[in-house]
DNA sequence: ATACCGACCTGTCAGC
DNA sequence: TGCTGACAGGTCGGTA
């Protein structure tokens, strides 16, 4: 489901409701595909910490937590860092706070009692979602898209040989793209799916990197997209479902050519694309 | 090293 | 109405 301005949303969202609360205590499902570390780890860490902000790395949502007012750590942990929380939403995973007495959704996974009675909640369909426990200071594998300068981005897909699209999904390189802003970015920098990055010139990469850091903030502004059921931390739907100008949009015109647009699948994924305006 | 492919899951929708 | 198959916003491990 969500894609780093879903996902942006979601933990601006969510550090709002929870920053300052404390963790009373955490249920777990015990689906061990939802989890990335060991339950007691998850549970451990977080009973009793208190969580001092919520932010996006990639497609993750991360939440640093401390435990301050508690006793003093052992001298040999003096220096070690804050430990973080990392929520991975998968496709269809979803992070709310509700107050205690909501029904249960079906295929809720995590359950944590915050201070002020409220409840944060993960709920996951499809289990592709995952939570973790990080030591401290949890990196993406790849460039965050909106801080990646323009020359690193044009290096990073001059060089690979997969097609563009791909490797635009491709998280080790920029982390946070996924299917639909992919397929944006790529209509309006006017660049086919299928091209191979290293066949890319300067000029259309360079294209292809406003476009990019143009559809994210403008889905960002958004809300985010909502197809099914995409929600906020406060249950709202993103708006950005009426800006999309390809992805899910086979066989309806092209907005600026009026060809109708093409869906072919591209490693398993489909890719939207007007083959008119897109060389 | 790189790039595809299926697998992981459940839900929904179109077609028969 | 109910069955079947295709498809879904993501990522991983195996294989060529």
């Amino acid at each position: 489901m969500p894609e780093l301005p879903e996902v942006e949303t979601i933990a601006r969202g969510v550090a709002v409701s929870v920053r300052g609360e404390r963790v009373e205590s955490v249920w777990l499902s015990g689906r061990k595909q939802t989890l990335n570390s060991p339950p007691r780890a998850i549970a451990r860490t977080l009973e009793g910490a208190r969580i001092d902000d919520v932010h996006r790395v990639g497609k993750h949502i991360v939440f640093e937590l401390s435990r301050g007012g508690d006793v003093p750590p052992p001298k040999k942990e003096q220096s070690a860092p804050h430990p973080q929380f990392i929520v991975h939403l998968g496709m269809t995973g979803s992070l709310t706070v509700v107050p205690a007495d909501k029904e249960t959704a079906k295929h809720t996974h995590a359950v944590l009692k915050l201070s002020s009675g409220r409840e944060l909640r993960f709920v996951d369909p499809r289990m592709f979602g995952k939570l973790a426990i990080a030591k401290d200071r949890f990196r993406a594998p790849g460039h965050e898209p909106l801080d990646v300068g323009a020359e690193a981005f044009a290096a990073l897909f001059k060089r690979t040989k997969a097609p563009i699209k791909s490797a635009l999904l491709n998280q080790k390189l920029l982390s946070g793209v996924g299917n639909i802003y992919a397929d944006e970015a790529l209509f309006r920098a006017r660049v086919r799916p299928r091209r191979r990055g290293t066949t890319l010139t300067h000029a259309e990469l360079h294209k292809l990197f406003e476009a990019l850091q143009a559809v994210l903030n403008e889905s960002i502004k958004a809300g985010g997209t909502t197809f099914s059921d995409y929600v906020d931390a406060q249950g709202e739907w993103g708006n950005y479902q009426f800006d999309l100008r390809v992805y899910g949009r086979e066989d309806e015109p092209c907005v600026r050519c009026k060809t109708p647009i093409k869906r072919i699948v591209i490693s398993g994924r489909s890719a939207h694309y007007c083959r008119k305006c897109q060389s």
